[in-house]
DNA sequence: TTTCGCCACAGTTTTTGTCTATGGCTCCAG
DNA sequence: CTGGAGCCATAGACAAAAACTGTGGCGAAA
């Protein structure tokens, strides 16, 4: 049962298998070593469970003692978190959470996560910051945003990044363009006519990523118009500007359709970035939930629609 | 601080909250009313934080109460799991997870699945059941099988579908094929020459889909071979059958090369899958392995190499 | 051999939890 | 408007659990 276990235990447990040295843990935890012991020996009596081995040597955590060793430290970690977000709730204390997103991100994920936290932690603020992704992660890094939801890639070193969503680049072009009629292109043959890009100094990487996808294929990378939202360069596509690479779901101004693009596997990739200081309170049980229902809501997709109209529907 | 925390007043909480009522809960978790009502009365107290508003009407969760009730679950639900597979660990007891794997998917990923949970669990063995997905699935209904490691598309609503991989499929030829110094092959150009698939009975769903994407760039599938493995399948290249669609990263027979395809973004992916009875005691913690592991995982990918040689290098 | 470090055990005190009984409050039916 | 039912809080007695102090055993190092 789960009763004869508290938190306390968990913190000797805890304690004794970093230190394994029961006096030492002891210490570490403010009380006697026999009350350490003692309890520790009590619950592996009860629950008949022998955590530690005690070899002549010292103590030896058994493998069923590293698993609940494990659940442990988990548990101690997650509820300080639950306790921390519990009172900021209660006293109405929680900052707003300072989101990060670039204009370039499906809006569809910018809703949901708003609406998760919402009910998660109802009454909770998220102040949205619109910026570029290269913004973003300066911010971050300054503390002035807590997280953002931008375009990958980011480097995974400086920051935590989760990724949370990924869909196809497509070739976005006006509705009578030459190629309207064919239901994908390769990218020989479109490849010179897209000239209009982000900004490069939006996102460094980004656009160094894309001179490499552009190289792999063997084709130099020729920009002419650099924009800095996505109508931007939907309205450039409608000027006749040239062609862009779009994001699949990104919605479309009437007149412009977007074609998939023959082999290549180009992608844009979202993610969910914050630093690792962890300042915001939300941010565990925002990682966790992104963790959970991100791997959950892969699970229903799979669409298998056909590929003809405008566009593809929106996934999740 | 976490103590003053025991796991009875975390069942006591939980009573509660679904209740709603402290006599009905009281009488939920075997105690009197006076007990349970003063130990969320202290528990509140010491931490400052008000979990139930007492109303004229009854109680009602607070917004700080939600998220320590739904904490108070979440951690009494793993302590079961842990406390259960920790005295089935130390009895030796842990029945060998019968894993079922295709032989379609990258070696590397079952490779990986072992090693993690030879070290999460030492001592506890992985039985292999080779076998198309199909049989894999009828074997898990039949409970003779614990979880697989499959290609997708499963039906996500009889199964517990977790996806683990993905990668784009390419077209896998001679090296010697006529197609063979180009860098990425249009579809278009291709398909009527892909003839080598694998055998629709293995996998029905997944075959399914695979005509309803050549159906989507308006081709029609023409299977001449069905393949069993992706040996046979590389041979029946070899022997000239024909072209197969592959995932980029199986390993390639020499003689054998493989290419993008252009314009369309087919990709095999690759799922853990168990059934939702959840019999083998290991399996919540290969669960949430893998939510977090593989969300993990995704972070420091993102290659970026070129892309001409036989074949693509391993991801993670 | 002695000493030191570490763990276990015994006895005692303190803290915590549970129980029964009771009182206050609200709602509803008579 | 009154009495009963349902619900929660509190008080006091009692039981259980956990803490502390002190001691002893045992192996390793001096």
């Amino acid at each position: 049962m789960s009763d004869s276990l508290t938190f306390r235990l968990l913190r000797y447990i805890k304690a004794a298998a970093e230190t394994l040295n029961f006096t030492r843990a002891a210490e570490q935890v403010f009380v006697a070593q026999s009350s350490l012991s003692s309890q520790i020996g009590k619950f592996e009596d009860t629950v008949e469970l022998l955590l530690f081995a005690r070899l002549q040597n010292g103590l030896k955590l058994t493998s069923a003692g590293r698993i609940v060793a494990t659940f442990a430290e988990n548990t101690l970690k997650e509820w300080d978190q639950t306790l921390a977000m519990a009172l900021a709730v209660q006293r109405n204390e929680v900052p707003p959470l300072r989101l990060g997103f670039s204009s370039f991100i499906n809006a569809k994920l910018l809703e949901r996560f708003r609406e998760n936290y919402e009910g998660m932690f109802p009454g909770c603020a998220i102040q949205l910051w619109s910026g570029d992704p290269l913004l973003c992660l300066q911010r971050l890094d300054a503390r002035a945003l807590d997280c953002a939801i931008i375009p990958l890639p980011v480097d995974a070193t400086l920051y935590n990044v989760q990724q949370i969503a990924q869909s196809p680049l497509v070739v976005c072009m006006r509705s009578d363009d030459v190629l309207a009629d064919r239901a994908q292109l390769d990218i020989h043959e479109v490849a010179e006519r897209i000239t209009i890009f982000r900004d490069p100094e939006l996102h460094p990487s980004a656009h160094t990523r894309l001179v490499e996808m552009f190289k792999e294929v063997g084709i130099p990378i020729h920009l002419a118009c650099a924009a800095r939202t996505p109508s931007e360069i939907q309205w450039m596509v409608k000027e006749r500007y040239g062609l862009a690479l779009i994001d699949q779901l990104t919605p479309l101004d009437p007149g412009l359709i977007t074609r998939p693009i023959a082999g290549v596997n180009w992608t844009a990739d979202t993610a969910f970035v914050h630093a690792s200081h962890m300042d915001h309170v939300a941010l565990p049980f925002i990682e966790r939930f992104f963790q959970q229902t991100w791997s959950a809501s892969r699970r229903s997709k799979r669409p298998s629609k056909t590929r003809h109209p405008e566009q593809l529907e929106l996934l999740g």
